[in-house]
RNA sequence: GGAGGGUUGGCAGAGUGGCCUAAUGCAGCGGUUUGCUAAACCGCGCCCGCUUUUGUGGGCUCACAGGUUCGAAUCCUGUACCCUCCGCCA
């Protein structure tokens, strides 16, 4: 959520934004205006009315008896005014504060302007592709001869889009997880799991609604399935005061992800690639405010995310997201995108992002400054390891021409040793 | 699923219709005073308007939402959450 101040006084900017990342018709400016004003002039007249009010209420308590009854009848005419008003008011505040929540973040000055995912930028790649001598399979050719992947019986249990995992499949997803919550830890980060399911206000608060209504899983108790640890973990400390001191707070969730995918019908039937159901270890950062810590923080998940990756000897290139490719409430993005060699193309397996104070506000989340003035939060969040995409990467990656597969030297102790799946 | 108890500022805790404009204590931060430190004293949330450094007037705020009343922390109804017990359960 924007401040209404900063969206009265830069309209040309919002509108701009709302242009930029294609999010025109979701919300008129000139309407969320004029319904602030209309809001400001009601409560104006309100404010008058209960002053009177509160002056006529302290006489009747100091009053003589004898003039008791005239005060009450003259207070009473006010009540009867408020009573017409006020519910006005409250309908009013609510129209407006709906609207808000349609308006989204201003790109950072830094992000390219564009329509779509063609105009985001590769800023640079990373790492040695894998040279083959034979033609690398795909991670579901490989998977089912090593029976570590089956999808066939997974979408007859789980519908289309499910999977099981078997054996060194399993370990090996879960070797991957195990080792990105240790790498977090080491970098002081409280590793947490977290609710996965999570409260409607929650998603509005991290900005995945209203916008991402239909892309989520919701139940019977007015609860949705979060689509990252994200939601759950940038919300930890809505609606508290934090002091100064406690910032930076960085947090790593584990958690299960659930996406409908409603809009990719089509898109990468095959194999575990995209999944309405995985697991993903994230990176939540809360700072003090100002944009050039956000922004050196930005870099910072970033790098963790390299690092990572690196170790795991998997290369990757980075892309910096145009505007009509990002989030509503981002700031600014990059993708990590890591070499996937049968497809030979490099493929999305992380998303790096700041808000600045955009999630805070609309999760009510402030901290006090040294000086006794309360601001809000602001926040970053980044993938560490999401799989079994990441999965299905190491697989690619790691094949050799007799269909098996190297276990990466970092994954070996997590997976009793083990050095090679055949 | 059932029964009972509870929710007051950062924390503790008083307050059962009108000097509650929320006592008191503790902590933190800012300010005044001051050789230094300490002590003492003053202040501390949100919204709107006017001035826009300061300031100033009003409104709101006792879990949340309604209701009763001229007036609600206080009375009534509903909801959420916490605690205890019964039932069920990994």
């Amino acid at each position: 959520m924007l401040d209404i101040n900063f969206i009265r006084e830069n309209q040309d900017k919002v509108k701009e934004a709302i242009k930029h990342k294609q999010l025109e018709g979701t919300v008129d400016v000139d309407e969320v205006l004029a319904l602030d004003k209309d809001y400001i002039t009601l409560l104006q007249e309100v404010e008058e009315l209960r002053a009177s009010r509160n002056k006529l209420t302290d006489a009747i308590a100091h009053a003589a008896t004898t003039q008791r009854l005239a005060l009450i009848e003259e207070a009473s005419v006010i009540k009867k005014e408020l009573t017409e008003l006020e519910p006005k008011l409250t309908a009013l505040k609510e129209e407006l504060d709906a609207k808000l929540l349609w308006i989204p973040n201003i790109p950072a000055e830094d992000v390219p302007v564009g329509e779509g995912e063609d105009q985001n930028v590769v800023l640079r790649q990373e790492g040695e592709l894998p040279s083959f001598e034979f033609t690398p399979k795909d991670h579901m050719e490989l998977g089912e001869a090593l029976a570590m992947i089956d999808t066939q019986r997974g979408a007859k249990i789980g519908g289309f889009r499910g999977y099981f995992l078997a054996n060194t499949g399993t370990q090996l997803h879960r070797a991957i997880l195990q080792y990105a919550l240790d790498f977090l830890r080491q970098k002081d980060f409280t590793i947490m799991e977290v609710p996965w399911l999570v409260k409607p206000e929650h998603f509005i608060g991290t900005g995945y609604f209203p916008w991402g209504e239909e892309d989520h899983y919701s139940v019977q108790d007015g609860l949705a399935l979060i689509g990252t640890a994200e939601v759950s973990l940038t919300s930890y400390y809505a609606d508290e005061v934090l002091a100064e001191n406690d910032l930076p707070v960085c947090l790593a969730g584990i958690s299960p992800c659930y996406r409908r995918e409603v809009g990719s019908y089509g898109k990468d039937t095959k194999g575990v690639f995209r999944v309405h159901q995985f697991t993903k270890v994230e990176q939540v950062v809360l700072l003090p405010e100002g944009e050039e810590l956000s922004r050196q923080w930005h870099e910072k998940l970033l790098s963790n995310a390299e690092e990572f990756l690196k170790s795991l000897d998997l290369p990757y290139q980075i892309k910096l997201m145009c505007t009509g490719d990002m989030g509503a409430s981002q700031r600014k993005k990059y993708d990590i995108e890591t070499w996937f060699p049968a497809q030979r193309t490099y493929r999305e397996t992380h998303s790096d992002s700041y808000f600045l104070d955009f999630q805070a506000r609309r999760l009510n989340m402030k901290y006090k400054t040294k000086k006794g003035e309360v601001k809000y939060i602001n926040t970053l969040n980044n993938t560490l390891a999401a799989s079994p995409r990441l999965l299905a990467a190491v697989m690619e990656n790691y094949q050799e021409e007799d269909g098996s597969i190297r276990v990466p030297n970092v994954l070996q102790s997590y997976m009793n040793g083990l050095e090679i799946i055949r």
